[in-house]
DNA sequence: CGCTTTTGACCAGCGC
DNA sequence: GCGCTGGTCAAAAGCG
């Protein structure tokens, strides 16, 4: 993050340049480190509340953990607040200008009592120069506190996404939210005015707002239609769906990678580009951009799972576009996109696994730019969920295996160690492998009483059932997530993320939630899931579940940095 | 008649 | 530069 690394920074830089001047050391101690300090961590805090709360927590419990200066052991108790965050960090340093201040006070005496007590100078730089020590080991302090406020403030940012998808599933769980602040709160209650919008604008891949027009597109037919789309969202899109998205901008740092949904019609047709470098909106750092759009071309979320019928019934309407011969696979490839609304931009390709023609591939690509019912929103949840997730930990690196564990800690916790990278992925993707379910005959349900069936054109088991509440499903969990993310070297959770996520799954976790009767749900729930055709839908919810209230498999965590969707709309035939 | 599916062609990216 | 492959387009056909 470039703005906590240059506040971090800005720190470190003030210090070092006071070791450049012995003469002027002590002033510049006295005058300028609070200062330069004060607005580093005035800069750090960022824009938006829930940040600064956060850093105000972990600059509380970090010196609390070490007993740190008194001055920042006074500020323990405050309250979350940025003036007190300010004026902890501004005491710490007023306690070193205090003691420099002595000591220039003792140099100053020195000086005008003697120039022949040398010994008392070197002793008093030696002072000094231990106190610069002693700073800069706070400052790398800081700068770890920086960036396990990055990770956690990733987290909560992943939780908010989920709240936005599913706001009305949200339970008792937000009670452990406290470090959430009013920020979250804010959104929660936009949440509870946006009963159905939300989540549909959450972008599979940061590239969803600007995506660029294909020269195929952008035939003015498309650009009619595009405008004519653009209506379209903005009569779906309440004022208070801008406003989510506007909020949820801000908490994701501004830099357009959170709703990455655009709103002006002159970016014209926003066809399905996969071949397309995507733009993004306005991320802050060219350099970090750059990264993005060479890596996160797309965010997949492909599910796989043992089904008889052509395609899973996920509440959508899709339309076959195309079909293809895959290489390596005698069964083609089908392409659907979605036909729900006019540009919805999200597709999806169907195939049967070479290896075995009763597992069915479906990999999803794209968000919603609709309403959707139930049905249908709990698998768009799941695939923007699993997708966010699968792009949260870009913004800080380690490799892909940490990042692997950090998906599987997060979305699967129950399941033990499913999770494998693949680097032949030509995309990041997010696999949901229901394949391997404990004991289909566990626990089975006839289709006809599956819920989120919906009109489903294609499939007929998915038309007559009637849509319950997504949050009813038992949490579905146990399967493999495999994480393919070749060619996306930014993908990456660093280990702070992991340790915040870590943490932040504990503190969301209520009371320890009773594994054995989870590992009962899980089993039960993904036996019935394999064995019903629509059981996209029912991990849907479960996953959703699990993210959006963090459940009583007390899992949810994860840094969200942004949310990916190719957001593009393309002519609807 | 309108919508969906089929299917061959086209285009772009990638590797050699 | 060429061929392969994936993805999409769009005309034609099918269906209710």
């Amino acid at each position: 993050m470039d703005k906590n690394s240059g506040g971090g920074g800005g720190g470190g830089l003030s210090l070092d340049a006071t070791l450049a001047s012995q003469t002027h050391k002590r002033k510049q101690q006295q005058q300028q480190q609070p200062m330069d300090f004060g607005f580093t961590l005035s800069c750090r805090g960022g824009n938006n509340d829930s940040e600064r709360v956060a850093e105000m927590d972990f600059f509380s419990a970090e010196k609390k953990a070490r007993g740190a200066a008194p001055a920042a052991d006074k500020v323990q108790p405050a309250s979350l607040s940025i003036k007190k965050e300010d004026f902890t960090i501004n005491t710490g340093l007023r306690l070193l200008t205090t003691n420099t201040g002595s000591d220039q006070s003792t140099v100053d005496d020195g000086l005008s009592r003697n120039d022949d007590d040398d010994k008392e100078n070197k002793n008093e730089l030696a002072a000094i120069q231990a106190e610069l020590s002693r700073m800069n080991e706070e400052n790398q302090r800081l700068r770890g506190t920086l960036n396990q406020v990055t990770s956690n403030y990733n987290s909560l940012q992943m939780h908010l996404v989920a709240l936005m998808q599913h706001p009305n599933q949200r339970t008792g769980n937000e009670a452990a939210d406290v470090d959430v602040d009013d920020e979250k709160m804010d959104v929660k209650q936009h949440d509870g005015g946006l009963a159905i919008v939300p989540r549909q604008f959450m972008g599979l891949s940061p590239d969803e707002p600007s995506n660029t027009l294909s020269d195929r597109s952008s035939s003015p037919p498309n650009n009619v239609e595009s405008s004519s789309t653009a209506d379209y969202r903005l009569q779906k899109s309440s004022s208070n769906v801008k406003e989510v998205e506007h909020r949820y901008n801000s908490v994701v740092g501004g830099d357009g990678r959170g709703f990455a949904r655009e709103d002006s019609p002159d970016q014209g047709s926003q066809g399905w580009l996969p071949n397309k470098q995507p733009k993004f909106l306005d991320s802050k750092s060219p350099d970090h951009q750059q990264a993005q759009e060479a890596t996160m071309r797309k965010a997949r979320v492909s599910v796989r799972a043992r089904s008889e019928a052509p395609m899973i019934t996920d509440g959508c309407q899709w339309r076959k576009y195309g079909q293809k011969m895959a290489k390596g696979n005698p069964c083609p490839r089908a392409y659907y996109r979605c036909t729900m609304a006019t540009g919805c931009p999200v597709r999806k390709q169907v195939q049967r696994c070479a290896d075995d023609r009763t597992i069915l591939i479906t990999t999803y690509e794209g968000n919603h730019n609709h309403p959707l019912p139930p049905a249908a929103m709990a698998m768009a949840s799941t695939t923007s969920a699993a997708a966010s997730m699968l792009l949260s930990g870009s913004m800080s690196s380690t490799d892909g295996l940490m990042n692997s564990n950090f998906l599987t800690r997060t979305m699967l916790p129950c399941s033990s160690s499913m999770a494998t990278i693949s680097a032949s992925a030509p995309f990041p993707t997010v696999t949901l492998d229901l394949t391997h379910s404990p004991s289909p005959l566990q626990f089975q349900r006839p289709p006809q009483h599956t819920q989120f069936q919906l009109n489903f054109p294609n499939g007929g088991a998915g038309l007559g059932g009637v849509p319950t509440q997504p949050s009813s499903l038992p949490q579905v969990f146990g399967q493999t997530l495999s994480v393919s993310q070749s060619k996306f070297s930014g993908l990456h959770a660093s280990a702070a993320d992991i340790d915040a996520a870590v943490q932040f799954q504990h503190a969301k976790m209520p009371m320890g939630a009773p594994s054995s009767s989870l590992a009962d749900t899980v089993s039960a729930a993904t036996a019935a899931i394999t064995a019903d055709p629509n059981f996209t839908a029912a991990l849907a919810a479960a996953i959703t579940s699990i993210i959006g209230s963090g459940g009583s498999s007390g899992n949810q965590t994860g840094s969200m940095n942004n949310n990916n969707n190719s957001n593009s709309s393309n002519k609807t035939n």
